[in-house]
DNA sequence: GTCTATAAGTCGATAGAC
DNA sequence: GTCTATCGACTTATAGAC
């Protein structure tokens, strides 16, 4: 288990950030040499090409996210689960000018090869997977409803908060997150 | 009136296609240079900036949903009206590579002025407030059925469709948005 | 209106010295 | 590892001839 090199992890973590600041078209190696404070040939010395460099920043991304989601942890209820979920959308946000990554790379996704293309359709999946599974305990538990089949509702479950961090950073609002929740509870 | 410059529209049609491609970083003069056939100087004489372009084609794009949204009547039953919104959605994926203009541009906001935020945030609100009034609708007549205020669910519903074209365009489906529809349908 | 020519800058990427 | 130097291509935009 070697050490990471921490100016690697410096460029890769600012590459998270302008990505989801500004997308894939919108950054370049100049902005990611002004944050560092290395020259732009240096960053090519970590990461080839850009693309390598977005690959493994979907990978970072996506493995902290998940891994998040994934320490929501079992023994919760669905709703309480569906509400901690909600905080960890929330928190994307940023200072309010930041989106998913992956919701930015999906918007991108014309410009990207295969490869990227396949990561942020993982993430896709795998955040459907662990709604799916939410919404049939909530729907058990009788604290969250639902129309059709869990895996259907729980794709336009993620469509809706990943639209919504949009809209959030469009208008400038936070609130528009918790719309999203309130879509799936329970009447009592 | 007189007759808009035939070149002049097909500049900006092409420039609308690009932006749903590509998104607003991910096209250039030198694009529609190939598409219209004619040298990017000339462009410039019609569109003398990019941000210029860009506001007249979101101008463009949102005139034509709109108006088509505003062509579904005001006769029709709830369901029947969210029917043919959820195809007026699916029109724009085109051959399944392009997303909603105002989507993309609210991914690219922070790349773009304020005017061009403005138009995006009104073709939000015109689609939210038209869903609005669809939901009231349809909860009065026991066909569509939502939790909370009409106004949190319309943007709620508004933000899945969003993500539901961007999910659609990367997955290279075009069944995720009916997804979206299911989930303000009544049970019967 | 459309062109040529050009400006002034940015882009990702590579070679090679240190 | 980081640098300087450089490449070739691309970007938006302007000046001025036709």
């Amino acid at each position: 288990m070697n050490t990471p090199s921490p100016v690697r992890s410096q460029i890769l973590d600012h590459a998270v950030t302008l990505i989801m600041l500004r997308g894939y078209n919108g950054f370049s190696y100049r902005d990611l040499s002004n944050l560092v404070g290395i020259k732009t040939a240096s960053i090519h010395y970590y990461f080839p090409s850009k693309d390598d460099l977005v690959l493994e920043a979907v990978s970072s991304y996506s493995d902290e996210v998940l891994s998040s989601m994934n320490a929501i942890g079992d023994t919760l209820p669905a709703d309480a689960k569906l509400s901690k979920y909600t905080k960890l959308f929330g928190k994307t946000l940023g200072d309010g000018d930041q989106i998913c990554l992956c919701g930015m790379l999906a918007a991108d996704i014309e410009s990207l090869p295969d490869d990227i293309r396949q990561a942020v359709q993982a993430f896709f999946k795998a955040n459907e997977r662990w709604l799916t599974k939410v919404l049939i305990q909530g729907v058990e538990e009788g604290t969250l409803a639902i129309n059709g089949k869990p895996e259907n509702a729980a794709r336009a479950l993620f469509a809706a908060y990943q639209g919504s961090v949009l809209a959030s950073r469009l208008f400038k609002t936070k609130a528009r997150l918790e719309d999203v929740e309130t879509t799936v509870k329970a009447v009592r």
